[in-house]
DNA sequence: ATAGAACCTGTAGTTACTAGAGGTTCAAGG
DNA sequence: CCTTGAACCTCTAGTAACTACAGGTTCTAT
């Protein structure tokens, strides 16, 4: 491919990620359609390549494809002040610190019921982790 | 309903789940189907009432479907020790804490960028957490 | 010129449900 | 006994965010 421009492989490989990622973003207009060459394959210039990025970045910090759209429409709208953005972010930030606590807690109770377990016991009608899961209640959130 | 018995609407008040989760699990024969009234409600007895509670209650500790059907399959072939459950409890349980890390790490880097945000430019240009979700990489796992 | 890697579009599958449509049955009150 | 409305039935489609094919075309290097 000519300077400067990319394949859909090569920017694959590039920024890390699948082309049928590349092919999906794509499809559900999270990124523009990308030029094509006579034949039809994708040509990938610059600018193309700096939003595929970033949503590849925003994703692995793990933003929702539609909290995504709303970064994009914050960027390009130049009206917006980057308050809104800073506050999909402590959003979004707090909500992982909420799944981690939830993940802690759950961590705890198979903690519990691994200890409890010898792990040698021929009868599974003793096993004390089946016991726990035939409980009312094992874990609440 | 008669007494010892109930139906798919008092069995999911009382485990704490909706009837369509019910409807489901037996759909992908995680639970056996229970018998039916003559008119095709289904009547659930203790241990119909048991086998869902115990699926639940793996599920709320977050075990897969797939999980699940291992654990009871363990369950009912008396010659497997209880060795194998703590086996599948232990490797959930590690999931769980790399999800925790995981986690953490990118809590990390999204507390970075809202610090570095005073939030109040108003241009989005400007905008240090839209800047580091253009960077190459914002957070490596 | 040709081989084969890379690309194309489109559809279906994944996980664990949830929501709805359109119809039937059950239980309580009159 | 009859009616009413809540609860139930089955079946299909939709959700998130991709992934995996199938069946065909184009590009590139020799």
């Amino acid at each position: 491919m000519s300077e400067d421009t990319l394949s859909i492989g090569q920017v694959a490989k590039r920024i890390g990620c699948k082309t049928e990622t590349i092919h999906y973003y794509e499809k559900i207009q999270l990124i523009p359609r990308p030029p094509r060459t006579e034949g039809g394959h994708r040509v990938f210039s610059s600018p193309y390549i700096k939003q595929l990025n970033f949503v590849l970045r925003a994703r692995e910090l793990g933003f929702s494809i539609l909290q995504i759209r709303e970064l994009l429409t914050f960027m390009e709208e130049p009206a917006h002040c980057c308050a809104e953005v800073k506050q999909l972010a402590t959003q979004h930030q707090q909500n992982i610190q909420q799944k981690i606590a939830d993940l802690e807690c759950l961590q705890q109770a198979l903690q519990t019921m691994i200890n409890q377990c010898g792990g040698s016991k021929t009868d599974i009608k003793d096993c004390p982790i089946i016991d726990a899961l035939n409980k009312e209640h094992a874990y609440k959130s």
